[in-house]
DNA sequence: TGTACATCAGTGAACGCGCGTTCACTGATGTAC
DNA sequence: TGTACATCAGTGAACGCGCGTTCACTGATGTAC
């Protein structure tokens, strides 16, 4: 039998979400490097000191953070290739799917990327194997172009296939490179995965 | 006539060198993240003030080092590039050229894409156009593989290809990924490469 | 159900410190005669 | 060449402030009888 829970726990869980919520849509709105402890209890009603009654410190609250971004990009990439039976044509929507979503939510996904845990601490584990979602759409459509491939292969080609597309994504959207228009990018894109996946092709036989 | 440069100015100029060095030196060591104003005055052996009448601040003197550091990478890149005439084979080392250096020069090349300027000041123009030395040796062999592409097709697809490259070399070396080791990372990279490659002979007709 | 005590989540003022930048000063360099 | 004054690069102590984190306190919630 599980305990009720107490009012006690109630309230701390409504305020662990009022915080995960604040934050969030502060980076959302500034971007990871505009976060403040203030300015996140201020929206969450509580006192500065209560964030810390529900997170150990900001970096554990950023991966909770990070971790709502992760769900949501690997439900739309998964919606994306449950849609699309075609092989290549569903590797294709999935990187086209990335794009969006990193033009749609570009703070939350730079944050993915941008933050680092302090000097000497690790990423835990559990937020780790939250990462999995980039990957875990490519392998099926890959399997299926070539059945040859075995797990492992096909584990480091979804790696490198998701690090291809991202690196396109993220270079497009730093200021460092002269930005080009969404829906060019958009086009761009899709013609080096589909370079990409006719080079896949050629080399299996 | 050119006049002779006072003692004086021969004065400031060592001094901007030697804070050049030693901030080149720190991030190096620590990382961008880890640089102080006080740490590089002290190895340039000037006071903290000093750094102010040579470098308009910070950011400045740390767009200085990733010039050094784009210089560097985009001489070793022209070298790889007139090593090799075989348009295939060059770009092949041009990525692993890309990934070694990436490698030997872990902190100076992170620096490169981690830094930002303060909210709402811009990357100087003379900076941003030194960013050229990433793609402009992909162009040559490219356009011998297809000689019907025009300048901005090449253009957009150099820009690809580094930026491909240039993420699974980043994606790699994230602590939030799990590491491949080097030479496995290598031969990863060149597969990815000649996929891509192939790919784009193929619809070359 | 009611009372008395125990617990503990949440408070917010204060701490602490890191660190970039400034500025009144000085001593070396340059200029005029 | 020498002297007197002007300039200005470089000094380093002090400023200032941003901001994450702590901690003695309190009031609400839970427990025992």
């Amino acid at each position: 039998m599980k305990n009720e829970p107490t009012k006690r726990e109630l309230k701390k869980q409504e305020l662990k979400e009022n915080l995960l919520q604040a934050a969030r849509n502060r980076i959302k709105i500034n971007g990871l490097s505009g976060l403040r402890a203030r300015d996140i209890t201020t929206d969450a009603g509580c006192s500065l000191g209560g964030l810390y009654t529900a997170y150990d410190d900001i970096d554990n609250l950023v991966l909770h953070v990070n971790s709502i971004t992760l769900n949501a990009l690997g439900s739309e990439l998964k919606q994306i290739a449950d849609q699309e039976n075609r092989p290549v044509k569903r590797l294709i929507e999935l990187a086209r799917g990335y794009l969006k979503f990193a033009c749609d939510n570009r703070n939350l996904w730079s944050a993915l990327f941008d933050h680092r845990m302090p000097e000497g601490v690790d990423v835990p584990e559990w937020h780790l194997v939250e990462h999995a979602v980039l990957f875990e759409q490519i392998a099926m459509p890959l399997a299926e172009l070539n059945p040859k491939l075995n797990r492992e292969e096909l584990a480091t080609l979804s790696r490198s296939m998701f690090a291809a597309v991202h690196g396109i994504v993220s270079i497009s959207l730093q200021d460092r490179f002269i930005a080009v228009p969404r829906k060019e990018l958009d086009s761009q894109l899709t013609q080096f995965v589909e370079f990409l996946i006719k080079g896949f092709e050629a080399s299996n036989t």
